[in-house]
DNA sequence: ATAACGATTGAATGATTGTTCAATCGTTTA
DNA sequence: TAAACGATTGAACAATCATTCAATCGTTAT
């Protein structure tokens, strides 16, 4: 057990806990999960997506309602409505000349209130 | 109530749902507050950064420490420190050279599982 | 068929951002 | 006091990304 002072190629330091290490590589989940999920907040992260969504909360709308609602033009509006539907997190079905989109599931609602939650405190 | 053919200076087409237009407005938080809540999640949109947040979780650790638990420069690890530390999400000691990171509250963990969830149905 | 219109797409541009590198800070210890 | 070391900082670079603009698609109606 002296590999505290032993080389360490990753790291340019030497004070490690090792137990605190372990606990860690032990709790972690994957690589890729831990990807997915930044990928997922990543699309959150972007204020015209985030109305978009709590848009989308209250009821279906169409692409160009979308747009009227947040005062941005439709091309915008339908480039992130891409994103979001790539991430699963909006749906849409056609109806004539017009697309509504709706919230794929319910999860999004409980990510922003918990979000909102750290927002307000402080 | 003419405003279906009325010019809308904001929106390049005429078809516009009304009464959804009204539900929208009602329930959509301050533009200042989705502005928050966006870069809350912006934040949360780096995988260097949810491991960090993911790893802390487990314990309080020290730069070092999670340099190297996420095979990292310090240095790296220390500027996304400071993102974390100004969106509130840690909190830090110091203990003689060394500085101890932990949660600043336990949202992170509430939101994490919650985005988990939907990176795992999909 | 063709015009009208909501929606989508791709290229281009400006802005933002994560990491690296080198320098410096703060604390301990020799 | 000087050296050692964990941590932080700022500038710089590459990569990513949101919006705009112009062109096109898909559907409806004339």
């Amino acid at each position: 057990m002296n590999s505290i002072k032993a080389p360490i190629e990753r790291c340019d330091c030497d004070v490690i806990h090792e137990e605190v290490m372990e606990l860690v590589k032990e709790k972690m989940p994957d690589e890729e999960q831990l990807l997915e999920l930044s990928e997922l907040f990543k699309v959150f992260g972007d204020s015209t997506r985030v109305k978009i969504l709590w848009a989308l909360d209250t009821h279906e709308m169409c692409t160009c309602d979308i747009a009227f609602a947040l005062n941005m033009t439709q091309s915008a509006i339908s480039h992130q409505l891409r994103v979001l539907k790539q991430a699963k997190l909006v749906k849409n079905r056609r109806e004539g000349k017009i697309v509504y989109y709706s919230l794929a599931d319910d999860h999004v609602r409980t990510i922003f209130d918990q979000g909102m939650e750290h927002v307000r405190e402080n």
